[in-house]
DNA sequence: ACATTATATCAATATCTATTGATATAATAC
DNA sequence: GTATTATATCAATAGATATTGATATAATGT
């Protein structure tokens, strides 16, 4: 019932944190580095060379799913490995069943 | 196993269903509208009303949100009232659980 | 027929975003 | 140190998209 105080005018915090995150998700090359990685962790030249990227469009990509915290990367020697975050999507998509499919009161 | 007969430079059908569902309700307006008609059906003036979008801008939201067929449009005399599509929605949903949680094969 | 209310469309704009080509950085190998 | 490989950044561009103001359509009431 907390959206009788700030009523359906305000977007919420959550509402914004979610549009962002799908936002991100909801570029079909970003969806597919995603999902490649969950094969586990992955350098940038295999994301590229697997997916059919050119490396500079692949790094960009890249760039934003780190800034999202949905991937993770780690430098090991010549090559960064890049691997999913799991819990920040498990997180965010809790958030997405709580507004998308939860209560009244999920927004 | 599906994977080794296209690989993964291409965009699977799949992906790119997921991607266009996430574009659409990735407007942090189009979420808040999905997340007032959990409520129940609701005519436009409504929606925007109590969400405080100009009427033009509800209109060409709602017209997204009904080309995706996640809200489905009922004229009822003057008004014409908006629901959402419970089946898409939990089909969509059931799509982004199997490609973003899912096994390797999922993509 | 006319006024009113509800909704949709049109046109213009400003902002954002994906992509590409070129270049820079950083680590390793020789 | 120089070459090579891996990754990131920069600049430019083309296309998409949210928003706004104005106008059109459609149903109702008088």
């Amino acid at each position: 019932m907390e959206n009788l105080q700030a009523g359906y005018k305000v977007k919420t915090k959550e509402s914004i944190e979610l549009a962002e995150y799908l936002q991100v998700i909801s570029d079909v090359n970003r969806l597919r580095i995603l999902c490649f990685l969950k094969q586990g962790e992955r350098c940038v030249c295999e994301i590229h060379e697997t997916l059919g990227l050119p490396q500079n469009l692949t790094s960009h990509h890249l760039k934003i799913l780190r800034e999202a915290e949905l991937v993770i990367a780690k430098r090991e020697g010549k090559w960064i490995h890049y691997g999913l975050n799991d819990e920040k999507i498990h997180y965010l998509t809790e958030l997405y069943k709580k507004i998308i499919l939860g209560g009244e009161s999920g927004n």
